[in-house]
DNA sequence: GGCAGAATTGAAAGCGCTTTGGAAGACTTT
DNA sequence: AAAGTCTTCCAAAGCGCTTTCAATTCTGCC
């Protein structure tokens, strides 16, 4: 069923149906609730294709992310990011176009995007410390929100962000208080902003206490359970082995888990854990008490607002550029206690 | 830039420019270059939109994740399968719809997928034993292929499944040979259908040896670490505990492992555990010796089959249905060993 | 009753591409 | 030289919708 056939049972033209359809005013109510009526009984939709043609407006947003030709890893929160976005496109009628292009890739990618006229605007995920879609995006025109931030600048885009330094400068401050001196920084791969800004919370946060930055405690990769616990594992067989771990998301904390309790020590208990959680549903670290203390921030809400942020740029290309920077709570959960020496005077006294 | 403009400057009409660009024989060998030349000399891209209104095909394949009401949870196999599928689409020229839609919706949603012509066919994600969709797409005559089956029919839609009722009965019996006797099975939501095939299989592999089947030791639900968790502690925590479990997937598996370890058990040892690994790519179960002795099988190679397979399809509506069955592979891990009376009287011996 | 102005409706152009049905020119064939 | 056959190109229709501009019908009011 298409306009033409509707509009032909209806014996109204096709100008009179489409406008009854999409709500334009010069339209009597008694016409439109027949029209309506009618294109329910047909089940009539528009055509999308031609309907975006006519418009000049797809009403598709496209989400590139990025695949590491290193591991083909794709990282796990996209699949909640995903979530969230999708949930307030489905409200706007428009349609999610997804796309998994390999890091070397991207910049054509977007400028394809671009030219073919395929989307209304993008969601750029994994931005790097030094990133040239930022750039390039501005440059041919395509609205969209940066989920993260550059280095290179922060007022000329769109971005939401989570207070990574102040997630990571918290949650190392936090084991600094229990005691621990030698904490080790499970990150994500170097060149990420967010893993960078994390670093930068960490560091400040020795620093603030006068403690000198071992670069044997921090590792960079991505985030798989293996990495966390190979790390782990690597660094509990030391000498001078860190007493706490800071780990940018749950993930490789399950594997610096692994590693801990395989050494027979007992998390919590002989070696603490702060991990950055994003809330995955299938990893809801959200018991009464949970099992990470976690700087915790969900990426589904990020999602949802990435997206609301999108469709009003969208709608009002010319509004200047909006920026959110969401905080992260500190939940405390069962994986940290006071470091070794501290507890144990503490048992004495 | 667009045809009209490009053919202006090349001085032809727009048929043989888009005759030149697309590969049609009626163009001599010397404006072909010509106008490939001058193609991407401009940058010029085809508008998507107004080629699949005349071409009546939209050049896109769908995709509809269903996420349960209940959870909001979004199964992480998805990103894993997606990104296998979007390398197959990117390669031919088709671009990825995704959708996130509750449970209640799909029914409607698919109906408008096939009103609008966003897409040329669809890929359906987790099937239940009974499932409308199947149904539902043939007759609106939307190509789809089926990620898993349904109970109901298996001849008349394409499908490709792992070999679920295998996989389950094979580690069922292995875990008996070693001696255990009181398995449990930690399986997904009861009605979907690879969770009725897992569950024959462990059942299956029970009444071959003649044992009985203890309801209280089987368990349903969504596949997140809490649930593991939560069930292997009940479970352990009543009288008659298993020794071994049976786990739909690596992330309850996980919230298994620390249910045991919490109760200062020791997995592999006390008791053995054999997952369903799907090789998520955050959580690589392939060491030398895999953490977790698993069922294993790629999905993101089930995500690039069921892409060529819908492809295909598309390309020859006609063509009869096709299925694959993929068989899963039984790795041995550290998360196995003899059940705990016989490791006695091995050892005793 | 007649008329201005508002309220409705419709015809047709246009979005950017593909594709049908010719047409013009070059080249053979008779 | 005329007729036929390729080869190479083009004009124009059409995909299904929106939207401009114009036409028609209703109102209210004098």
């Amino acid at each position: 069923m298409n306009l033409k056939e509707l509009s032909h049972k209806l014996g109204l033209s096709q100008t009179t149906v489409s406008r009854a359809l999409n709500g334009y005013p010069e339209v009597s109510d008694t016409t439109r609730q027949r029209v309506v009526d009618a294109a329910s009984r047909y089940n009539y939709q528009p055509n999308t294709r031609a309907k975006s043609l006519a418009t000049g407006r797809s009403l598709a947003i496209g989400h590139v992310i990025p695949v590491s030709t290193k591991h083909e890893m794709v990282n796990p929160i996209f699949a909640d990011f995903i979530a969230g976005a999708g949930e307030v496109y489905a409200q706007s009628g428009y349609d999610l176009m997804l796309s998994v292009v390999a890091d070397a890739d991207q910049d054509q990618y977007y400028r394809d995007l671009a030219t073919r006229g395929t989307v209304d605007g993008v969601i750029v995920h994994g931005p790097k410390v030094s990133d040239s879609r930022v750039a390039l995006l501005n440059d041919v025109g395509l609205p969209f929100v940066v989920h993260g931030r550059t280095a290179m600048s922060e007022s000329d885009y769109n971005w939401l962000d989570v207070n990574n330094r102040g997630a990571f400068l918290r949650a190392t401050s936090f084991l600094l208080d229990l005691g621990h001196r030698n904490i080790a920084l499970i990150n994500g791969v170097e060149d990420m902003d967010f893993a960078r800004r994390r670093r930068e919370g960490y560091e400040a946060a020795l620093q603030e206490r006068g403690l000198s930055i071992r670069t044997d405690l921090i590792a960079h990769d991505e985030m798989t359970e293996t990495y966390g616990y190979a790390t782990a594992r690597r660094m509990l067989a030391a000498s001078d082995c860190p007493s706490a771990f800071v780990v940018s998301s749950v993930i490789p904390a399950i594997g610096v888990r692994r590693a801990i309790e395989e050494q027979g020590l007992s998390l919590g208990r002989d070696v603490s854990l702060v991990a950055h959680d994003d809330e995955l549903s299938y990893f809801r670290n959200d018991a009464e008490v949970p099992i990470f203390t976690a700087v915790r921030s969900s990426v589904r809400e990020a999602g949802k607002i990435c997206a609301e942020m999108l469709l009003n740029v969208i709608d009002d290309p010319q509004s200047p550029p909006k920026h959110r920077l969401l905080e992260a709570d500190l939940m405390v959960g069962r994986s940290t206690g006071p470091a070794p020496a501290l507890r144990q005077s503490l048992e004495q006294g």
